[in-house]
DNA sequence: CATGAATGAGAATTCATTCAT
DNA sequence: TATGAATGAATTCTCATTCAT
């Protein structure tokens, strides 16, 4: 009972002060609002998180946990192409399924140097695997090699990103959207062309 | 030398500013680190631009308009390949010859609020013709067309600005990059696959 | 002594502000002057007023409230000269037994700018009554008819006024002084003199 | 022709000043405001002026050498009832036939601890008059002695410049008025009641 | 654990004054 | 003389953080 409050508070706290960053941007945004939006005192705040700097990286390493479960595939065991789209799939859903906070949170903080180096190694691992298949796709032929496998990694997470920031400020339920086709599209781009005749 | 000569402190306020939230990031650049960057005083500053945010929106639209000339090519009047492939080496090419900060600092302040709505419509217009020839290839069933021609061109954008993260950041002249080979990739991307047999 | 208690910050505000703007004058008084002079923190200032202005309005608005209780005795049931010479006798004594702050920091401020509509809106409802009363006897031929009743009422306020600037400022104990006196003296300036024989 | 030029230059100066200060209030204006409304140069005031204090007390001074010629007549020459009126009425009437912000000008500084103690003892000189001739009164037993002679003459001041505060903002023209019968509305308040029988 | 008033260093902004043109 | 860009100290205001209640 006690410790579901707790937990309880720190949620609206992270809640709070994700929906606000969102809304304001990192730059503009202080505990006392982030205190006022979740309802608590600031006081509150500083039980959970001992300064502003460690709520936003708390908050960023949150997230990329959430993303990055702890067993990841190990790119060599899988068929290239099957890696690479089941991880950028993976990527997609991940925000897709999760409220808008999430990835336009990420997004502003992902440049920003509030972000610790140590957050930041999170990110080193979770995009690794996009590296390390790039690399061996280009081993294998099977994907182009005009650029260094780091250079396609931050060409198809920028694609990712790209449209999920049309996804979370754009997009309105018109018409139904299927990620996995965006995903087929940035195989297609980066893929070696079939020789004629094969 | 006590009095600055008029001519120049404006630009050098600008270059100050750029470098600096380049290094230290949008949020925790003061106004006082960047009169010192410039070599000016702080009220110099502020007779150019009447304040902090405006500065920032200022040197976003300068950019902007650098990128934009005047004259834009009317997709409508070239191929849909060939519009897309030049605007897309137009867009890197852009900013690879330009001085690293250009694309840095548009990059920190395109997901940030402090770009107000009115540079923001400027943006709009310099997107809106690759959103035009990606609708006019849909028409032309020469690009998939699983998406809105926006999504895709929100996709394109964070490939290109993937791809020049990496160039600004990760690069190390260790070889001959050629931005032509990136838009190629991300044309065989979004273009129609050839029907077997054509 | 590192926090203050709660109680009686923002009295020990409002009475430093005064002190200090009645020493200095409205125009020369800055923020940190009075923090100083009342021992606190910048911020709990602010906490409490949300700008300088609004913090010297405040105090505009809390002497006129203390000096107009919601229950005024309404000029019309009463004979026109008492109520005259009540009204101006509450004002004297009203400021005579109080600190000479008080009148002092409102004589500042009324002819500044500084004090918003919205404050002077207030003090146009404590003025009120003795427009009213003058009207009032006007109509019963009791009083001077040269002028309009406003006219005469900000006449008598600006006598009212003078002579507290006097006894804030001049005035020595050497003997002492009847308000009272006063106010018959004003009485009998703006009565209508005696008919012959009467 | 040159001489008129500065003349000019220097008028415009004191002019703008005296507006803007009557309307946005002593504290709120800076020289860059004046020089705007003068439309001159920051420069050109500094020419004619050495700092922004001497300004305003050179306008303050100005006005008040204007208002006092040098000849004052000597209220000991005179009857103590016609050299009151006459005082009162030049004082009431120097303004009226002024440009408002003459007055509100005045009315602004008067307080101020920016009228230097040498603007302040010109105040006195032109104060003295009223006071000798309210004591010659007092002595005469002409005039109420309830009072010291320099609290009524506070207090008359206090009236006259209650008067005019009315006339600059609240006058309309609606009909005629008469500063002569105010005048006399404050000597028949301060002299002394006729005996019965006299 | 929670609250929110208080702290005070530091950021944004202003403005009297100077001086190269 | 006139101009107005430039200076930089002073001022207003903010905000991460603490702590009495």
């Amino acid at each position: 009972m006690k410790k579901m409050k707790r937990a309880g508070t720190e949620w609206k706290i992270v809640q709070a002060a994700m929906e606000i960053i969102v809304e304001k941007g990192l730059a503009s945004v202080s505990m006392a609002m982030i205190a006022r939006r979740a309802r608590t005192g600031m006081g509150a705040i500083y039980h959970h998180f001992p300064t502003k700097e460690e709520l936003i990286n708390n908050i960023y390493t949150k997230i990329r946990d959430l993303q990055n479960p702890v067993k990841v595939n190990d790119p060599v065991d899988q068929k290239t192409e099957d890696f690479f789209l089941s991880f950028s799939n993976h990527y997609l859903s991940f925000f897709i399924h999760r409220p808008r906070e999430f990835f336009l949170f990420m997004d502003q903080c992902e440049q920003s140097p509030i972000i610790s180096d140590n957050s930041k190694q999170l990110d080193e691992r979770s995009f690794w695997p996009l590296v390390e298949v790039l690399a061996k796709g280009q081993r294998e032929k099977l994907i182009k090699n005009d650029l260094p496998a780091t250079a396609l990694a931050y060409f198809v997470k920028g694609a990712l990103d790209g449209f999920l920031r049309w996804f979370f400020t754009r997009y309105k339920d018109e018409y139904v959207i299927s990620p996995l086709e965006l995903t087929r599209t940035i195989w297609d781009g980066i893929k070696c062309p079939l020789e004629i005749g094969q």
